[in-house]
DNA sequence: ATCAGATTCTGAGCGGCGATCAGATAGGAG
DNA sequence: CTCCTATCTGATCGCCGCTCAGAATCTGAT
């Protein structure tokens, strides 16, 4: 393959990672829902069937960049967790950093979320998430064991840092540079409550009494 | 208006309403972003162009469904509000009824999230949204007081509800009707134990880390 | 009862999109 | 150089969102 992707040759060079960055273009203007593979190719000057020949459909495509989000998003968030070496400022590091993410690369995070990809039918975006889940989890069960409780602890803080993200995406922190310091700091500082939260981390717990479970998991 | 909605006949009768009823069948069936005009008026015996005297595109159409569905949910949620009188407890319920909301009308709950609706461009939705925002709000207003704190905690609170609400949508907590319940009570759980965390209630805690706006690297 | 005006619906049509296919073109292996 | 394979073109199909002129129907005022 003769890299170049030099435009008004009959061979494109690259049209697989051209239509991909692209791609990400577009969706940056458009959003994913306004999205075209037909102007994809029209801006990089190929006929609208030449994505075809790189990817089965539409959706393939879009896949592709979510895995390329994700690619994005772990080489972002690696050095913030060797950082810290306590289970719970880890998972606040990620909590903040996966703000951060959504706030800096929205076009991305808008194909991870907003796409409606098929992750059954495109097992390669399931796979290029298995770093942030796995690091998730590692956090998770060194504080809470490994059973029901930490099943517990990861739903909520996967729910409190993606929450944050979407009310940050949808304006309620304001916009630029700030809102989403602002956003990744609260999602870390809910994080670190859930983590601290007496309720989660015992057994569960009927009535909001205030029993104290004995057995608390709480290394470092 | 002669009520009644008649297929064969010139007027519909009414048409709106059976619209509206048709795109949830619809978005049931095939989702949001495989709901289409023409379909529903075909399922209906109009003209693929009729639902345009009612609507002035397919966004208004989906927006009046997110009306219904917020409806819907205002619905079932004043009932459980009644049934506590502790800010904490009523707190705990709402987010437990938007994770059953969503669990037990899905379509309706993708309408709200995932149809991409501009709500400035349709008020109407906002409006309807309102009943729902304000009841947390005044839940965290109870127990925060009303500054930066009752931000913090109404933010999280949504995020956990959401977060909670995605997570089953996407299978994480099995299907079927215990799913449902599990994911709700948790969502329950959690939103208590933000409620009594130490950390988000009291004034602004340690931060994390030294303040110091890093240069982090960006990757490709 | 009648009729003017406003609504609601039809049928035709436009442009855009996703996707397929046969065939042209180029690069690389032998 | 020759053949093979991957890549790209051009044409085409069906579906969709949306518009428009005009027909059918309803409404309300007289």
């Amino acid at each position: 393959m003769t890299a170049g992707g030099r435009r008004g040759r009959y061979h494109h060079g690259d049209l697989r990672t051209a239509l991909i960055d692209t791609a990400i273009e577009l969706i940056d203007e458009r959003g994913v829902r306004g999205f075209s593979v037909a102007e994809a190719s029209r801006r990089l000057g190929v006929a609208v069937s030449a994505p075809y020949a790189h990817f089965a459909d539409r959706e393939e495509l879009l896949a592709a960049v979510a895995v390329h989000a994700y690619e994005v998003f772990v080489a972002e968030l690696r050095p913030q967790l060797t950082r810290f070496r306590a289970p719970a400022r880890r998972l606040a590091a990620i909590a903040r950093a996966y703000v951060r993410f959504a706030g800096t690369h929205r076009p991305l995070f808008d194909v991870i979320f907003g796409a409606g990809i098929d992750k059954v039918r495109h097992p390669e975006v399931k796979d290029a998430e298995r770093p942030v889940t796995d690091a998730v989890l590692d956090c998770v069960q060194a504080l809470a064991g490994g059973d029901a409780a930490s099943e517990e602890l990861s739903g909520a803080v996967e729910a409190a840092a993606h929450g944050h993200a979407l009310l940050l995406l949808d304006g309620d922190f304001g916009h630029g540079e700030q809102a989403v310091e602002l956003a990744a700091e609260r999602a870390a500082r809910v994080t670190l409550a859930l983590v601290g939260s007496r309720h989660l981390l015992g057994r569960p717990f009927e009535p909001v009494r205030r029993a104290e479970p004995a057995t608390r998991g709480r290394p470092t």
